[in-house]
Order: structure tokens, then C-alpha cells, then sequence
RNA sequence: GCGGGAGUAGCUCAGUGGUAGAGCUCCUGCCUUCCAAGCAGGAUGUCGUGGGUUCAAGUCCCAUCUCCCGCUCCA
């Protein structure tokens, strides 16, 4: 679709939600609070269409995907067998120079490959023979660019004369390279400080970190259990896996499906509705056959692609970008995004990983419960693999409402119009009587409530002001259609039905409205 | 956490130490009015909060809160 404007800016998105009752900042009334959003009237409706469009193509319209809805808050041995405990509880140093938070256990790593460090091995293995020399010099130049908080670009002298030993040959991000890396970062005093890989400013000790939310359970505290809110749905379905198994006599390969909310601790939360604290997410784990779990893992890949594309966003603004091997979580064996074209850049939609045969056998092992599956044709017990495709619904509707933004000029106003795909659109159809005439609106609210009671879509009505304005109301709803009742309808029983996108008119008798509706918006 | 920006009407914002403002919006009424129309009338403010300087503070000073944007990761 052609759209009036390439880009958008998140702060018009965030404008235009609020005014229409999309989207409201968190907690308003008491000043706001971080991070925090609140979906309005327009809102739930929309973010319920992306759920609802998940749901049925993901569960109701197969025959191989059974939904579960499971509690919110788990055994806390879930997230021990999970590894979310080990993984999601990191210690975190921050830089003061640059004030970026570092996985402790990641620096050696990041260090290794980081662009201060690349360009000093460069130098010292271009030496000129004098390791001190190259030191000094690099320190003077590239060194003041891409680390400027180091404490050897920042005390050069003092730093080359404490180092006992200089190399640019190291093999690894092992201890020695840590130490040399340690030396380079020296404070004032003299005392080796580990560098941040970005701009080589002294890192904080490591302090602790929880990425997940904790809870206590019980009215006593003292007695009370604590508890995590679950930092993602996936684990209701493999501690429900024998269940469903049992329940449904499924045989593989199979899906469970679950949409819900998720909580996490997010260092950096931000862009809007993008990464919040809590989120909803609508994710599925699909159990295969070990062996087959390639070739499902690529046929889930491009079934998400296209879920985005059939809703409605643009081609061009969507890519699968697959995992490197450093960025892999610890369950996954191979993971693919898929990314949408935020105003921002690129970012993650949907990760759609291979998670192997990792948390059965894990809960597996802590539970102490048997969750093989019986393979009929090679009479053995198997683990199955998993392949998960996990997408964020708040992310979801952000993408949608992005895309479908568009800026056009029509007669020398501006008109802002979301091109909402119908399936998607918050608001189907508005009713206006063409004016607040006393003969038009009973006609009109008659037609409204007709269509309303039959519960089938939202479906609004508006008199207020001029016809004009009520069509740009409810086009920056991108509300597909509006109905008009004008004066002709009196006597001829038949309405106006204007398009959003291309503002065409139809006259349409309104014993066929229903149906003319449905057509539009749902064939 | 750190840096940058910003808090004045529902929204967008102006405001030079001296009576709190504009445009849009919203509400009511009128008009047989099809793409943000016109006319008439109307509503809306702890100027983020607390302190200080001053005869006088939205404006100057100090503190504080909050939001937005940017920085290892994830849905």
C-alpha cells in the first residue's frame, strides 16, 4: 500500500495513542511512572485483535496446536530447572565514564572483541620494535577516540611504567588477557580496574542482579514463600507437557500454545511499549521428533514471517536475522528473529529458537518425572525437541500501528490516517448522521444500535461536529469505514459507506449493511 | 545507574520580575452541511513539588520528583 510519508517519529506515535485512547502513560495521575503503559478503549480493542489473529492462526486454525492458559506464579523450582535462576540473577558492573552495565562474566568477552582493543593489537603487532613506544603513541591518538576514559590513555606514563610485560599475542579471553587488560585500566592510585569494553572507563564491582520479579506468597511475611512472576510464558508448557499429552493422547509433532502476561527486571526498559517491566507475550512450543526439529524450525521461521505480512506490515520493513553464536540463550541451539523496522532501527519482534531437548530433560531431572514421549514407530522412549516461536503481543501491536501510520495531503489539509489492516483495526465502522438534524440522528442511532447489538464488531457513533472532522477522527483510529445517514436516506432507506484509505463513497441499502460490512471487512 | 531534553488549559506551545495567554480541542445552540466549515455563546489552570531571594516569582536561586530520548539484553 502506498503510503504519504517514509518515517515516522516514536513521540507522534506516542501523541496520536493518547489522544485517541490507544495508549496511556502508566500511573498518570500520580506523575507517571516509568515505563509503564496502559492500553485505553481503542487500545484493548486493538491489542485484542493481534491476540485474537494469533490465536486463530496459530491454534484454532490447526489441527496440531492446543492452547493452555497456566498460572502466573510457578513453583520456584521451575525456574531453577529453567536456568533462568542462574542465568537471570548475573552480577552486573556498571562503567561511570560511560555508565553502561556490563554481564560480569561477559567483560573478558566483550573486551576481547572490542573496538578499543582491536585497534591496540593492531598497533602493538605493527610494532615498531618499542613496546613502551607503541603504547605512548597509540594512547596519544586512536586510543583517545575509542577509549578515552582508559587509564592508560589517560595516564599514559604512569600506566606504561607499571605494565612488566607488553604482548598482543594473546589466544583467548583467558586470565592473562584479563590481567593485561587490567593493567591498562589502572586508576590513579595505581590499582589494576578491569576497563569497559566500550570506553575503557574503571568498572564498579560486580553487584548482584535479578532479572526476575519477585513476589512473596502468604499474608505473613515472615513465613511467606518467595516467589517469581514468571519471566516468560514457555515454562506452563513444558511442566504441562505430560498433561496435555495424557489429556489430548497428542502424538508428535504437536504445540502448545499460551498468551499472557511476562515480568522481567529489564535493565534497559524503553521505546515506548517496546521493553517494558510487564509484557504480554504469545508464545508457542512446538514438540518434534529429535532429528526433525531443522527442518520444523525453518517451516516456523517462514510461517511467522508471513503471519506479520498477512496482518498487514509492509514487506520491506520486516527481516529474519539469525543468532550468532554468542548471542544464543543458554537453552537454544539456534535461534532466528524476526525484526521490524523501528523508527529507532531494527528490532526484535519475534524470536523463533530451537530450544532442543533442554527444558524437558531439565524438568526432568528436577522433578524427577518421567516426560519421554513413546515413539510408535521405533518402539522407544524418546525427549522430544522444541522448536519455539515467541512473540511479544505489545511489540506486535507497535509494529502494526507504525506501519499503518501514514501523512497525506488532502485539498491542502493534512490527514493523518492509520492504514490498519481490518483484522487489526481497534474500531471497525463509525455511524454519523451527516448532521445533528432531528430527522437524521434517530435514523442514525437506529442504524448504530442495530449494528452494535448484533455484537459482532465495535462499531462507534459520532455527531459531533462538522461530517469532515468526524471522518478524520476515525480515520487516525483507522477505523476501515464509516456509515453516513444523510437526508436522502429518509426516504430511500439507503447509507453512505466511505472508505478510509481511499475515501470512496457507496450507497448501501441498510437491510444490507451488515453483510456489505462483513465483506469489506472480513473477505 | 550515567548523559541529554522537558514539565504552564484536554492537546501543541508562547510568556521580557509587575492582572495567567494563544491556536487547536471540548461543550451548548443555530443552519438540508459529505472530507479537520460558518456564526453566537461557554468550560478548563495547585504554572510538577518544596523551600529561598524580592514590595512582587511561571520568570531568579537551591533542592526534589516525574516523564521522554540515548547506552551490554530480550518478547
Amino acid at each position: 500500500m502506498a503510503r504519504g510519508i517514509e518515517s515516522v517519529s516514536m513521540e507522534t506515535i506516542v501523541s496520536l495513542c493518547k489522544r485517541r485512547g490507544i495508549i496511556f502513560p502508566g500511573s498518570e495521575i500520580y506523575g507517571g511512572l516509568a515505563n509503564a503503559w496502559d492500553y485505553g478503549p481503542a487500545g484493548v480493542e486493538m491489542k485484542r485483535n493481534v491476540k485474537d489473529a494469533w490465536w486463530r492462526d496459530m491454534v484454532l486454525r490447526r489441527d496440531d496446536v492446543v492452547g493452555l492458559d497456566c498460572a502466573l506464579i510457578m513453583h520456584p523450582k521451575t525456574w531453577e530447572a529453567s536456568g533462568h535462576l542462574a542465568s537471570f540473577s548475573d552480577p552486573y558492573a556498571n562503567c561511570p565514564g560511560c555508565g553502561r552495565n556490563w554481564r560480569a562474566d561477559h567483560v573478558p568477552g566483550m573486551l576481547w572483541e572490542s573496538e578499543w582493543w582491536l585497534s591496540l593489537r593492531r598497533r602493538l603487532r605493527n610494532t615498531s620494535g618499542n613496546a613502551q613506544r607503541d603504547l605512548q603513541r597509540w594512547a596519544d591518538g586512536d586510543g583517545k577516540k575509542s577509549a578515552p576514559n582508559l587509564g592508560l590513555v589517560q595516564r599514559p606514563q604512569a600506566v606504561v611504567a607499571a605494565l612488566t610485560e607488553v604482548t598482543a599475542d594473546f589466544d583467548a579471553p583467558d586470565d592473562l588477557f584479563l590481567a593485561f587488560m587490567r593493567a591498562l585500566g589502572a586508576d590513579a592510585a595505581g590499582k589494576a580496574q578491569t576497563p569497559c569494553p566500550a570506553c575503557g572507563g574503571a568498572l564498579s564491582e560486580p553487584k548482584p542482579a535479578n532479572l526476575m520479579l519477585a513476589t512473596f506468597l502468604g499474608p505473613i511475611r515472615a513465613t511467606a514463600l518467595e516467589v517469581y512472576l514468571r519471566p516468560e510464558t514457555a515454562q506452563g508448557m513444558f511442566v504441562n507437557f505430560r498433561n496435555v499429552v495424557t489429556a489430548t493422547r497428542r502424538k508428535l509433532p504437536f504445540g502448545i500454545a499460551q498468551m499472557g502476561k511476562s515480568f522481567r527486571n529489564e535493565i534497559t526498559p524503553g521505546n515506548f511499549t517496546f521493553r517494558t517491566r510487564e509484557f504480554e507475550q504469545m508464545e508457542m512450543e512446538f514438540f518434534v521428533k529429535p532429528g526433525d526439529d531443522e527442518r520444523w524450525h525453518d517451516y516456523w521461521i517462514n510461517e511467522r514471517f508471513d503471519w506479520y505480512v498477512r496482518h498487514g506490515i509492509r514487506k520491506e520493513n520486516l527481516r529474519v536475522r539469525a543468532h550468532e553464536k554468542a548471542e544464543l540463550s543458554h537453552y537454544s541451539k539456534a535461534t532466528s528473529d524476526v525484526e521490524y523496522r523501528f523508527p529507532w532501527g531494527w528490532a526484535e519482534l519475534e524470536g523463533i529458537a530451537n530450544r532442543t531437548d533442554y527444558d524437558l530433560k531439565q524438568h526432568a531431572k528436577f522433578s524427577g518425572q518421567d516426560l519421554s514421549f513413546f515413539d510408535e514407530d521405533t518402539k522407544e522412549h524418546v525427549i522430544p525437541y522444541v522448536v519455539e516461536p515467541a512473540a511479544g503481543a505489545d511489540r506486535a501491536m507497535l509494529a502494526f500501528l507504525v506501519d499503518a501510520y501514514d501523512e497525506e495531503e488532502v485539498k491542502g489539509e493534512k490527514r493523518t490516517v492509520l492504514r490498519l489492516h481490518p483484522s487489526i483495526a481497534p474500531i471497525k465502522a463509525a455511524v454519523l448522521p451527516l448532521s445533528r438534524h432531528e430527522q437524521l440522528v434517530p435514523l442514525a442511532r437506529e442504524v448504530h444500535q442495530a449494528l452494535r447489538r448484533r455484537g459482532r464488531w465495535p462499531v462507534e457513533y459520532d455527531d459531533a461536529q462538522s461530517i469532515g472532522r468526524r471522518y478524520r477522527r476515525f480515520d487516525e483510529l483507522g477505523a476501515p469505514l464509516c456509515v453516513t445517514v444523510d437526508f436522502q436516506s429518509l426516504e430511500d432507506k439507503q447509507v453512505t459507506v466511505r472508505e478510509r484509505d481511499s475515501m470512496e463513497q457507496t450507497r448501501v441499502p441498510i437491510a444490507d449493511l451488515e453483510r456489505v460490512l462483513a465483506e469489506r471487512l472480513e473477505g
